[in-house]
DNA sequence: CGGAATCCTCTTCGATACTG
DNA sequence: CAGTATCGAAGAGGATTCCG
């Protein structure tokens, strides 16, 4: 176990759980489901075996992460999110839409993992239900993903307002500057943008160091 | 500067300015006001001089944190979070409410630092504007807050719809346990409820490790 | 006195190699 | 496949010293 900040304070014991280096992304590795050592290992980069084995028994300790033996045939294990786990998703959300402003858009030819569209719908309009009555669809790249009356989901919608068209800088431009040059939209442009006025983000910050 | 994640992703991104041990707690102190470099130090006890030094360097460099000179006579440094740095505040408040449901009620007698009531109110209220007419003044030991249309505010509340009175252990049995019995309450006691309700912390967790 | 830079020890990280 | 063992490099923590 990593060393205590010793404070009796809701944030500081948040951060003895899960402020270790890796932690929270690992914890964002299983908001994508369920998944066994090798498929975490090989999404994080850079983290050690030694580390991440320490971060999952850490996790497990405090009631983050539960892991279990698959049914035979396939008797492999894996590690799955708790419900105490689950609800992180809004702290990580939350810290997406922040670094979101400070990051820019990806490369042209940045290769994004696959489902990543979703997951961006869900932390861009997470709390958002202020727009109740909207339909939108995304084609983003190779991913198509929707936003329907609140809830977010993948694949294409039924009967949306509008359906935007655009490729990765495309869609963060549209969400973080409100730029609506890099997009396509067939439909409802309103529709569009009150989504990406409700989905608030705050300017985006100049180039830092 | 820490080692980067190297990894194109809001999360990954963030924790690169933020992940690092102490810099979320650096943060949290400055919500509270501008603050000199001792007032920090004081309050965040084990945090080496260097390593302090060293977050809001990063802080600043990452325009998390804006460091100037007060105005002659007292002309000293002060940190203070700059409008990017403020939008933290919604990720702290989430981590409050995450970590509060495993954190165990304070020691009768635990020493609570001045104003925590007030950011205790703003972190279990964040978000919360189902509440619209509720007006609730607490009165937890020697603190005293009221939440007002959706709104925190420090002292007494004018004209609430009820006063709860109580230690910081009902406190927390209040809003964690949703158990009234440590609390009095004059006035309104649905009012507290419909608070209590909308701040849907979760259910609390046995003991962890 | 406030605001650090330095020095030193200890722990943790990250990479690789290895094992049930 | 799911980790443990090992080891050099980096970072944390504590005390002290320095600077304005």
């Amino acid at each position: 176990m990593g060393r205590s900040y010793q404070q009796y304070c809701p944030i500081a014991h948040a951060l003895d759980i899960v402020g270790e280096r890796w932690s929270l992304l690992v914890v964002r590795e299983l908001m994508r489901g369920p998944q066994r050592y090798s498929d975490l290992h090989e999404r994080l980069p850079g983290c050690g075996t030694n580390v991440l084995a320490a971060r999952l028994k850490r996790l497990e300790e405090a009631g983050v992460v539960h892991r279990h033996r698959l049914p035979p045939p396939a008797a492999s294990m894996v590690y799955e999110l708790t419900e105490y786990g689950e609800g992180l998703r809004r702290v990580v959300h939350e810290l997406a839409r922040w670094g979101i402003r400070s990051l820019g858009p990806p490369a042209p030819d940045e290769a994004l993992h696959p489902g990543w569209l979703i997951e961006a719908l869900g932390a861009i309009t997470e709390l958002q239900s202020d727009t109740p009555d909207t339909r939108v669809e995304f084609r983003v790249g190779a991913e198509v993903g929707s936003f329907s009356a609140g809830v977010v989901s993948q694949g294409a919608a039924d009967e949306p307002d509008a359906i935007v068209s655009t490729d990765p800088p495309g869609f963060y431009h549209l969400f973080v500057n409100g730029d609506f040059e890099q997009v396509e939209i067939t439909g409802d442009r309103d529709a569009v943008g009150r989504l990406v006025s409700a989905a608030a983000l705050g300017p985006p910050l100049a180039l830092h160091v």
